[in-house]
DNA sequence: GTATATTAAGATAAAATAGTCTTAATACCA
DNA sequence: TGGTATTAAGACTATTTTATCTTAATATAC
């Protein structure tokens, strides 16, 4: 699995904040209902992306989570880090302690570019981004299933 | 974490048996002492390529393991699936239940682009192969630890 | 101020992964 | 046949990850 648990509920967590076009905080009972996810878990989660300050959170009533930053400041990778850390970035497919160009493994050079190019999308890619993506993604679906019922 | 350390102790231990060009038995101890990875943990590792005939064994003296194949007839695949199964192959970033082309997640299509680039360089690469660039990254790592102590 | 809504934090439990230890089975050799 | 070397298998432990439950802290509204 190339990201733990924890850092796939924050992604689709802070991707469902993003495509909710609404500037108000919204619950994370909210979010884990509509994304079957523990509530409790998802707190925790959440949390550490207000520790990264990814997200911001209020309490109280009308309390919650809402992005930091514009959706389309918070890239992928923010999130990954948040709560996987760079592991990604730093760590060598065959868990050598020390890989790297002045003691490469024998994977190295070919996990180099491959490791590159999931960088690059994860650098590159931002929550508004995977939000309209995701509508799209919907829209496809929804329409697909109509035809199926044809 | 691409690949679990029982996957990574598989790959380091048969691209070693592929680079000791030896046609014999090699023991498992032998394995584990060059490799720096617990004997018991290694064995139970090795078994299960053994199991998905990858490896072949032979109990008492002069026994050990071998490869099954020729080491340019093992590709990486083989050896990471025979570990930790062919989750790489179907699951989706998001870990999403049913994503896929006609129920795509937020991440599918870029992730796929990825993906593929990853199962075509393990489905491509051989332990031959990646012994023999084993070979060549610890030849220059001598030459430029040599370089260094001028 | 009191009740209520909400996140924060901590304690605990369950499950998965990693690692160790012991015994069994098998093969060789003398 | 008996002793030794080696993998196979199972029991057990430790660690990490995931999940749950409880309590605390904070904010709102009446």
């Amino acid at each position: 699995m190339l990201l733990s648990k924890s850092c796939i509920y924050a992604l689709r967590a802070s991707v469902l904040i993003a495509s909710k076009k609404n500037d108000g905080f919204i619950t994370i009972r909210e979010l884990s209902d509509e994304l079957n996810i523990s509530f409790h878990f998802l707190t925790k989660v959440l949390q550490e992306m207000t520790k990264a300050e990814l997200l911001e959170s209020y309490k109280g009533p009308n309390g919650g989570v809402k992005l930091a930053r514009p959706a389309n400041k918070i890239t992928f990778m923010d999130v990954v880090e948040s709560i996987d850390g760079n592991y990604m970035i730093n760590e060598c497919v065959l868990g050598l302690p020390g890989c790297g160009v002045m003691k490469p493994c024998a994977l190295h050079d070919q996990w180099s570019v491959l490791k590159t190019d999931i960088i690059n999308m994860m650098n590159e890619y931002n929550l508004e981004a995977i939000a309209k993506n995701r509508e799209l993604q919907r829209s496809f679906e929804r329409k697909s299933a109509q035809l199926a019922n044809l």
